[in-house]
DNA sequence: GCCAACGTTGGC
DNA sequence: GCCAACGTTGGC
């Protein structure tokens, strides 16, 4: 990737241009410029260009397709390259940035305060000293990789890093073929997994083997491999952001020094498991297992198809749900904050919280809920915006589609045939302006609106009105419980993840959005649905 | 397993 | 040309 660029001097030192050109879809040939600037930002338009080097700078003479200037004239260079150059020592050029982009909270490392000053809630302080290898230490030139995770790596240890993971995935996916548990040919029929009857869906990638078929090279987190640098170190350096961050009173957790985070992966795995969930449930099942009283037979996963755009994307609209119905960005949520319209900086690029596909996010979660019966489920959607005549299935599905999600997040016996039992149905439209939840009483889970007869004779429905702007409320920080209460291990995971999916985001949307496997946190506010209706109830 | 980041593609 | 957002991947 990082061959593909190529030096683009009109625009001054360092900036880099890529030209793409699209491999596949209906707009197969086409070519796309990119161009990526000293910092390591990315422009995909002019529009981006000129918003990121600020008014001052005059582009109409450089032609971004072509990446020249149309008169060399001393203006632009004047403008562009000197700013360019100065934004590495100068304030005024990032600050012109942020005027742009006032939510962009990326810090760039040539930031010459970032050398005086110890700014660890903003710099990520991770970073070694600038260009040096967070793992071997030696001094390095970026190379132009984008990833913001990968720049701590010099080259080689980039490469080491990412050959190792791709290994362990393909150890969880098939399996190394040498190991003990890979020769195991029959599952045992014992293990959560076996008991559970969860689909063995290797193919996709699917962790569900059989638990004493797992591949005992996959390496587990939780331990460290043990002889990379930040293993091997024995001491918290005392000037990471970690180590300098204040105690927060009721915070429990423990952050694990930046400096002594494994650098790549953890050795010592549990037998048969590659993460901590897993560990749990075979820890649970350290007692003899009992004999399920006849575990309801999952039903088989039925193909989960929205319309599909094309080979390689997916309609996400059914077309007919509230949201998909609902025109307008909110503005508010995570995702619109994102957007360059809003001022932000483009990095997660998804739909508008509140506009994400309902019947999607359902399918996605239970893929077995309402397939066929309701429009948009097996039907073309009502308002398609990307059609594309005679496109074929994607071989296989997307991960965040495959059966066992269901299976996995949804709270047994309860949310699930609830679900599976209302969806189906078509949506209730919201009244202008508002967005609503319907929640059946007793339900672990939100409901998704149903037609209008279910919603009004099938007691008892209740409508939650989560009007806009709808604001989670103080939500309980989600991390809490999930790492840190666990095992009582020390997370590795950034202090900043506390904040992870922060104020503002719409509470049934984060949770059916961006892979809609956030059921667990179904149970961190359902309470609080209940406490709606039970005025006085005591916040959980 | 989950999420953030971002490459990529559809369509206006 | 540009934007919206889908889909993949690396990291935790």
């Amino acid at each position: 990737m990082a061959e593909d660029w190529l030096d683009c001097p009109a625009l001054g030192p360092g900036w880099k241009r890529r030209e793409v050109y699209r491999k596949s879809g209906v707009t197969c040939g086409r070519s796309d410029t990119y161009y990526q600037s000293p910092t390591g930002d990315r422009i995909r338009s002019k529009v981006e260009l000129t918003r990121y080097l600020g008014p001052a700078c005059d582009l109409s003479l450089f032609d971004f397709k072509q990446g020249i200037l149309c008169y060399p004239t001393p203006k632009v260079q004047a403008v562009a390259v000197p700013s360019k150059k100065r934004k590495k020592s100068s304030r005024s050029a990032k600050t012109r940035k942020r005027q742009v982009a006032p939510q962009r909270t990326e810090v760039r490392k040539e930031d010459p305060r970032d050398e005086t000053k110890a700014d660890t809630d903003t710099a990520p302080a991770s970073f070694p000293a600038p260009g040096c290898c967070e793992n071997c230490g030696i001094s390095f030139s970026g190379d132009g990789t984008g990833r913001q995770r990968l720049k701590t790596l010099c080259k080689d240890c980039r490469a080491q890093r990412i050959a190792f993971n791709r290994e362990q995935r393909m150890f969880k996916r098939v399996g190394c073929g040498e190991c003990a548990a890979c020769r195991v040919t029959e599952d045992c029929g014992a293990c959560s997994t076996c008991l559970l009857q969860l689909p063995h869906d290797v193919a996709s990638g699917l962790f569900c083997k059989c638990e004493r078929r797992r591949c005992l090279r996959i390496v587990q987190r939780s331990r460290g491999c043990g002889v990379c640098r930040g293993c091997q170190t024995q001491e918290d350096c005392g000037h990471c952001r970690v180590c300098l961050r204040p105690p927060r009173p009721g915070l429990r957790r423990q952050w694990r020094c930046v400096q002594r985070r494994c650098l790549r992966g953890k050795r010592g795995r549990h037998r048969g498991g590659c993460d901590s969930k897993m560990a749990a449930r075979r820890h649970s099942r350290a007692q003899p297992v009992p004999i399920l009283p006849t575990p309801q037979p999952p039903e088989p996963p039925e193909p989960t198809e929205l319309q599909p755009y094309t080979n390689r994307r997916q309609n996400r609209k059914c077309g007919a749900c509230a949201a998909c119905l609902r025109r307008m960005d909110c503005g508010r949520c995570d995702f619109c904050c994102d957007k360059p319209k809003f001022g932000g900086s483009n990095q997660k690029r998804q739909k508008c919280r509140w506009r994400q596909c309902l019947q999607f996010a359902m399918k996605r979660l239970l893929p077995s809920v309402g397939s066929g019966s309701e429009e948009g489920a097996g039907s073309p959607p009502l308002h398609p915006r990307r059609k594309r005549p005679g496109s074929a299935r994607r071989p296989h599905l997307a991960p965040t589609l495959k059966p066992p999600l269901a299976t996995r997040t949804a709270r047994p016996g309860r949310a699930q045939p609830l679900m599976k039992q209302e969806a189906g149905a078509s949506f209730v439209l919201p009244p202008p302006g508002t967005d609503l939840v319907f929640l059946r009483e007793g339900a672990s889970s939100p409901v998704q609106v149903p037609g209008p007869a279910t919603a009004s004779t099938e007691a008892p429905l209740q409508a939650v009105d989560l009007c806009l702007p709808p604001v989670k409320q103080e939500p309980p920080d989600p991390e809490e419980g999930k790492e840190e209460n666990k095992d009582g291990c020390v997370s590795e995971s950034a202090p900043e993840e506390e904040e992870a999916g922060g104020p503002g985001t719409p509470v049934i949307t984060e949770i059916f959005s961006l892979g809609g496997t956030r059921f667990r946190d179904t149970a961190v506010w359902l309470p609080r649905s209940k406490d709606l209706k039970k005025p006085g109830a005591r916040k959980q």
